[in-house]
DNA sequence: CCGAGGATGTTGAAACATCAACAACTGCGG
DNA sequence: CCGCAGTTGTTGATGTTTCAACATCCTCGG
């Protein structure tokens, strides 16, 4: 039982800054989404990962990974953007519990006529405040933060 | 209606890390502190706000800006955390509509309890992995952010 | 080959967030 | 003083996430 080591004010001032990022930032792009979607971010997501994967089509555990959301979550997603036909599960062929989640053309449809807005909303919120060394030294940042994240 | 403007390598990089860390990261926060108060981040973040501010007691409003919330949802964790006894909602002197939230002593107890774990827990997810240029850096960028998103 | 333990996904209930509608109040212009 | 527009905060319905429990299947040591 060691004694607590509390935050300097450079990083509480971090600290603040980004906790308040994390409150407000996905309820700003679940906004914009839900409007010109009727899904949220999350969900968008989802799609644009698929969107980008051979065949469309990937096993629920690496989307889960790649979007950086759980098992269950990711289920309930599925399901839910299965029922608006945006995509398919299919049976893995390897591996008999596995499962493949593949994007249909209609999900496809959509997530071409949603880009344009959700990047301009990504621009909006997030690089039009921000120098090209910024945009560097964000993506250093980060970079160092994600395998903390992944266990 | 003009041509979008897609993102460049160095911002989609930086903005898949930033995904990523928008998705996982609250919800690491939530699980820590789930466990040891049975609240989530989000409700530890009101607790924690009043506990600075002047009498323990904000003006709703206040709060939600300081925490960077909506009113609504601010409405329904008030009154969750009131439920506990950790605060207590207060006619405002001034204005009739207004209310304040005050932290009780129980509330103050609670944040005391769990603050050594939380910080230990923010470290641990994201200044063991910094720098203190690093730190600065990321005060930096986020301070820049911040203002898109409190309109 | 077989059985234990790990991996993969799903489910249902409860907690939380969002949205739209609303009630109560303020303050300002006429 | 009146009334109307804007502010403040709440509520309830709906959608999403979380957590725990579970079913199924793979893998690997014995």
């Amino acid at each position: 039982m060691s004694t607590t080591r509390w935050l300097d004010d450079d990083e509480m001032g971090a600290w603040l800054n980004l906790a308040q990022i994390l409150m407000a930032m996905p309820a700003a792009l679940d906004r914009q989404l839900r409007e010109d979607t009727g899904i949220p971010h999350a969900y968008y997501q989802i799609l644009a990962t698929l969107s980008a994967a051979d065949n469309r089509c990937l096993r629920m555990t690496e989307l889960a990974r790649a979007v950086g959301t759980t098992p269950s979550r990711l289920s309930h997603a599925v399901a839910s953007l299965q029922q608006r036909g945006w995509l398919e599960r299919r049976a893995c062929p390897s591996d008999k519990r596995g499962q493949l989640a593949c994007l249909t053309d209609a999900g496809m449809a959509v997530l071409e006529a949603a880009a344009p807005g959700h990047v301009a909303e990504v621009r909006r919120l997030i690089f039009d405040h921000l120098t090209p060394e910024d945009v560097a030294r964000l993506r250093a940042v980060t970079a160092k933060l994600l395998p903390a994240l992944q266990p």
